[in-house]
DNA sequence: GGGATTACTTTTGCGGCGGAAGAATCTCGG
DNA sequence: CCGAGATTCTTCCGCCGCAAAAGTAATCCC
């Protein structure tokens, strides 16, 4: 259990598998990463004395007995470390503490009273503070803001922090003495649904969230695509109805316009003069409400035409639906689907669509994913 | 000047380097492929021994005075080996003679009478035997088909061919000899303008080729991504305008149905009664007939949202768009500018595209560069 | 011609890998 | 209960490929 070992590749790739592929016995660590048997006793041997690994027994099911001697898993110690993530909102920054797998442990919100790099840092530092407390073995801290990050870093631009080449990284470090991982939120939403979500072992892979904004990430080769221009506060830069409503927050018929749920409730503000949140216009379309209806269908039938698009190009074998405003698909579900269906050819492959009803917590724990990804395997997270 | 070795993955990614990048030097090459210079020195030998790099002088512009011994450049000797590339359609067939450059040496054409499996390798072994005969040093073949293919020698299943699991690799190795690599005609135009062509060192790239089909190839991180899916004979599955024209290629309102050549063929046809070629139909457009008129806008439009879409959600640095219908552009590009503008955001970065009128020649000349991929370097061409 | 500068080559040593042989641990059948 | 067979893991050895460093070569500048 002494400190972690900066990994070799090889161990890395070993850690790697083993973390996201659950209990593994080393025959079977040599088939899939094609090594040698000789070099997994060798790769293991370091993971094991430094604490990563454990040899445990299998857990029920798959205690086959063959003949033989044997196999001997391997699994990660998940509880030998944890991880802090954040996710830093306009008006809240959430917090959670995870497992080396990622579990959520403990969760902890604070209000965000203000948008000064410093402030912010030291909101950050006082909640790892009081997390830390209760969960002393805490190794990284991963942060996941909306916005453009460089270098898993420095902030280089958030719009709705009003924030340009902040520091953010070094500003925690700095208060809290611990390792910093900064990211775009959705970027590392992503990579924590390829680890260990919906998109656990996939080749092609889509996530896309709604909710404030609309997130688009792409796993291609079992590995993000990284776009520079991802994020910067346009949500996806995409017109889906050029005779669409224009809002506040986005083009006339863009995607922002027509699915986020602060222009779904602008327009059925607009249209009826009430202020309603987004479960009550939920609830209103479902109950037959006319304006409601007619937002909430338009919504429908923009998310149809947007999971074709993403289907015809990028051709994922699933998307994962994901944000605050995947209610949508309960209500208008019958809406996306006929605008997918007109929107594909008929003999296309049918699209592999899981939806995710997330909170804030699951933004944070994206952010730890990233700590844990960067901090404890040194993996290029992109 | 011996026969090619195979290569061990140092000495091909240094192969490839200086194929597809020019001529380089021993230092640059460490540079570039973050190896030491000694070895550069060991990795260089062999190759230059095998006659595949050659010490050649700077060619004039490069060889700037600088203080210290000069480098000395690294080049392939192009004309050592030639390649053969044949892209079979459904009347003919195309062949080319190309150096390891993929330049194009010579030409050769002939119709297909049929479609039997035994009768195109017969022909291509034909065409094959006169080709050789005049260059003597061919070290493979690469051949384009329509349709899907396997394994780089099976052609799993090719609509316009109606083939089903014809191995065609092996019959035209058969007759001739040689090694043959066979791939998707979509994907070895991909490949070839990936390394040789406008998407040269780029790292997100996509191929749109509009002609007898609709063709879709996307590079990310400078590979081509392959789709298990693609190229089924669909073109792409994708509905632009449910309210569109239907014809006997596509599905009413598909990018196929919209844009390919036969699809307007039909469409003119069907409104005029007259049967035009597709010259005469844009020739047409831009003098003002209102049924060409009609025709061509809508395509434009077409084409238009199709560049957008695959600009919002792959964001290439760069749409090259191929094939024998890119006449399009010349003639209805204010439509294409309109519709792309209209379906993407303002302020995303403009797209960035290249037209290339191509024939089929290059895309025999798309096979070759497979060949030499798969064959010469060894490389896995996905 | 001498020094500076840059490019390339040779030598040396080390780390990581595969392969082969051996140890460990199980089942099965007598 | 014991041995044969099966399967997993470990140990050991040798090779390959790399980096590092020192040496050599070719040029420019003064």
């Amino acid at each position: 259990m002494s400190d972690w070992l900066p990994l070799s590749p090889a161990e890395r790739s070993v850690a790697i598998e083993v973390l996201v592929h659950g209990p593994l016995s080393r025959t079977e660590l040599a088939r899939r990463l094609d090594l040698s048997q000789g070099s997994l006793t060798r790769l293991t041997k370091p993971l094991i004395e430094s604490g990563l690994l454990v040899e445990a027994p299998w857990a029920g099911a798959q205690a086959e007995a063959r003949q033989g001697r044997p196999s001997q898993p391997l699994d990660v110690v998940a509880e030998s470390r944890s991880f802090l993530g954040f996710k830093i909102t306009d008006e809240m920054v959430y917090g959670v503490v995870t497992s080396l797998r990622s579990d959520i442990v403990a969760r902890l919100d604070r209000p965000l009273t203000g948008h000064d790099p410093g402030y912010v840092a030291d909101l950050v530092a006082e909640m790892t503070a009081e997390l830390a407390d209760r969960h002393p073995t805490v190794a990284g801290i991963g942060i996941g803001v909306g916005g453009f990050v460089r270098a898993h870093a420095v902030v280089g631009e958030s719009p709705y922090l009003r924030w340009r080449d902040v520091p953010l990284a070094q500003l925690v470090r700095e208060r809290t003495g611990l390792p910093v991982v900064v990211e775009n939120d959705v970027a590392a939403l992503v990579e924590a649904e390829t680890w260990f979500g919906a998109g656990r072992g996939l080749d092609r892979f889509v996530v896309l969230t709604i909710g404030a904004g609309i997130g688009y990430g792409l796993v291609l080769g079992g590995r993000r695509v990284p776009y520079a221009e991802e994020d910067r506060g346009f949500g996806l830069h995409w017109i889906i109805d050029p005779q669409g409503p224009l809002t506040p927050q986005g083009e006339r018929g863009s995607a922002v316009s027509l699915l986020t749920v602060p222009s779904i409730r602008y327009q059925v503000r607009a249209a009826t003069g009430r202020d309603a949140s987004y479960e009550e216009i939920l609830a209103g379309a479902a109950a037959g409400e006319p304006m409601a209806a007619r937002v909430i269908g338009e919504a429908g039938r923009a998310l149809g035409v947007l999971l074709a698009q993403i289907a015809n190009f990028a051709m994922p074998q699933k998307i994962l639906l994901a944000g605050e405003g995947v209610g949508l698909m309960d209500v208008a579900g019958d809406e996306v689907w006929d605008a997918v269906r007109s929107h594909r050819h008929p003999l296309a492959a049918p699209i592999g669509l899981e939806t995710k009803v997330s909170d804030f917590h699951d933004w944070a724990r994206g952010a730890a994913v990233l700590a844990i990804q960067v901090l404890v395997l040194g993996a290029a997270g992109g």
